[in-house]
DNA sequence: ATGCTTTCTGGAATCGTTCAAGTAACGCTC
DNA sequence: GAGCGTTACTTGAACGATTCCAGAAAGCAT
């Protein structure tokens, strides 16, 4: 397993779900828990639902895989991380893509005032509508997400 | 009511739970909904959990209030509309906060591939840690929110 | 192999939020 | 300023995503 070095050089225990799910990540950026259950229990059909939602907890927490909350949608998952990309999400149908930087390389925006704050990442979304829901009619009432 | 007047201007019915909801978000910024529902039953004792969340959703499709939704934490409503400005999180409480756009006028941020989306709004969230969480020791086991 | 620790399973519980049915009240018209 | 249709509110239950819990299973250092 090409994955089994990666979780050891982590500090993780390589067990049958985090390999699949690791894998299942890489094979289906951007998808949410379900659909990575789903995708995993091709090749593990037993895991339960609680295994894969803490390994993608403890992936996320060694900077394994890196989560994605959008406002008003269950969190996503992908295996791109340390770049310095961001997202745009659909309102319409909810479909996310990666958007690369705009400005240099990460952190890649300084807040004019900071409050004081220590700023650690600038996380960039953005939100319009994904190039299937434009050529659809406007159907207010499924609008999905931020307004 | 000084509010009486920007709701109708919006095509909304005025009524008790709107006046006082609109009022609470202005005096409390960035507080979430329990918190708003507390101050509100401040003048209105009487207001349903449901009244309020319901005023919320419609005073924010109205664009009279802007929803914020931090990763990992509760809607969070401001009155503040219309700029462009964005938010700093502290990783360890949760307090949020205003940050003027570093970069001048909505929107501020052009992404460099749109993937064909169009865009609309560009929503930028830093985060990092508050200046009294900075001080303290650190404690791990109760960071919240994004890692 | 042995044993300690971590992780998995199965089931229940939690949080924030929304849905549904009935009642109340806004505000237009007369 | 009373009546009426529509919209908003109340109460109560339901929901989806996620987490908590106790016990069984499995990793890995010895």
């Amino acid at each position: 397993m090409i994955n089994s070095g990666v979780l050891r050089d982590h500090g993780l225990r390589v067990t049958g779900p985090r390999i699949a799910v690791l894998d299942a990540v890489a094979r289906l950026p951007h998808s949410d828990t379900l659909g990575l259950i789903a995708e995993v229990r091709g090749s593990l059909p037993s895991v339960s639902v609680q295994a894969v939602y803490d390994v993608l907890r403890t992936l996320t927490d060694v900077g394994l895989v890196r989560r994605i909350e959008p406002a008003g949608h269950p969190a996503r998952y992908e295996r791109r991380v340390g770049d310095n990309h961001h997202h745009v999400v659909c309102r319409a149908c909810g479909v996310l893509e990666d958007v690369d930087c705009a400005l240099g390389s990460a952190p890649c925006l300084e807040p004019s005032t900071t409050n004081g704050f220590t700023i650690e990442t600038a996380e960039v979304t953005y939100w319009g509508l994904c190039p299937t829901c434009q050529a659809l009619p406007a159907r207010p009432a499924d609008d999905v997400g931020q307004p």
